[in-house]
DNA sequence: TGCTGTAACCTGTATATACAACTTGGTGGA
DNA sequence: TCCACCAAGTTGTATATACAGGTTACAGCA
């Protein structure tokens, strides 16, 4: 029952994959240097070598001779055409997924939306707004509507606890699935909400969906454009070929 | 153009994956300890131990402490249902692939093979007999049989540099493939190829391939079951559910 | 102003040493 | 015979030390 000692590298690489799932560390920051480790944590160099050694390795940092050592600079990658969790997918990377609720309200389709879902102007929909993050950093507005008779406990829901996409998938299968791409310049408050830098673009992805022969859902899942890319996956009837690592 | 000598714990782990893949060291055989490495290469401990514990982390070993380090085991994973190239697949796995071609020549086709081609009796066909080594260790003898009409150059080919299955490929799409797996004994001769004990039983694939319409190769390819599985990939329409893996 | 050299800091590697914990085989006593 | 104990060998971790080589900022000189 006793709980052996974790090794000292062990504690250190932790230590620092917590400040960076956290977000205290971000992207491209600077990680405390072999000689800094040594004094505030009081291990010897070769200790803090080895854990920021095997951070390297492990993708969670980058070390440059002479310059130092920096949280990795990490850019997702999902797949085209196909109906993705994207808390799935950031764990599958061996990231830390958490994600934000801005907004779980219930509206009455209007224009777009209404279209959108074959419903009347006036049905009642939920409108859910998200910010979902990866390592502590944002790489996905999710701004989605639901069909309100589809998912009637859609308010109940805990949104940080379980994704929409999960929460939807749950209560009945997602059959048919349309998504459109494509790169486009975000608002003010996307830009905001995804810390990105002004100019950066976005990458958008309009997606509908389809369950019992009903459109149930409609969501546009804003991305940075420098943090997050898809890619497409082909394959030619009863060959193996396919068009994974698409360039970036 | 000066080429820097590459660090000493690099040096000594490419000397034991060397040893690996050429076969002098087999799956489970202890590989020299430490201390042996400190005397026989002139190491510190240190670097011999660096050397080690990344070959395990890159999965070459295993360490089990008090006894010692041996050649991790592998059991190679294919995919069901997939036209696969053993050597990419061998590849893509980090490990290395060779092969041995014990036959290749024109035969007429009798029987079965007759029959699986649906082509009439005496029709001229080539036989290829291979054996396919991953790191060293015989995990697939491929016994193929090729439409002598569908590839006229198959006899001036070098299978050891371009697998049969890449060949094929390259004259003409594969379209469609039919694929049968089962588990049996095999017979001495495959046995010795393979290197098994008495008793193991072989995974048997028997595949069928069509090109433009037309079956064009038929091949059998035996592994030996302590070292070889397959698993599957179940993908319901509109839904992103799969199989992978299966329990062994 | 512009350039050069240098000091300070960083990572990368290598060694010697030490202790802990585990495994195995053998020795010796009950 | 059986069991307890110990010695030897192994991996795992931690430290102190040393030197090589890259990067940056700044002082000082032309």
């Amino acid at each position: 029952m006793n709980a052996v000692a974790k090794p000292r590298y062990q504690q250190l690489k932790e230590m620092i994959i917590r400040r960076i799932s956290d977000g205290e560390l971000l992207p491209l920051e600077r990680v405390p240097s072999e000689n800094e480790l040594v004094e505030s944590m009081q291990v010897s160099r070769m200790t803090a070598n080895r854990a920021l050694r095997e951070l390297t390795t492990e993708g969670y940092v980058e070390r440059i001779a002479g310059r130092g050592t920096f949280v990795a600079d990490f850019r997702a990658r999902s797949h085209l055409l196909e109906v993705q969790n994207i808390a799935d997918e950031i764990t599958r990377r061996g990231h830390s997924h958490r994600s934000e609720v801005l907004r779980q309200s219930q509206q009455h389709a209007r224009g777009e939306i209404a279209k959108a879902l074959h419903v009347e102007q006036g049905s009642r929909i939920f409108h859910l707004l998200l910010v979902h993050y990866e390592n502590g950093v944002p790489v996905q507005v999710e701004d989605r509507h639901v069909l309100a008779d589809f998912a009637p406990d859609c308010l109940a829901q805990d949104f940080t606890q379980i994704t929409p996409s999960a929460y939807l998938t749950g209560i009945a299968p997602l059959a048919e699935a349309e998504q459109v791409v494509r790169a486009a310049q975000p608002n003010r408050a996307i830009r905001k909400r995804l810390q990105m830098a002004a100019g950066e673009p976005c990458l958008v992805v309009i997606r509908r969906t389809w369950s019992h022969g009903r459109a149930v859902t409609f969501a546009r899942l804003h991305h940075p454009g420098s943090r997050y890319e898809l890619s497409g996956h082909y394959t030619p009837p009863g060959t193996n070929k396919s068009t994974e690592e698409l360039p970036l």
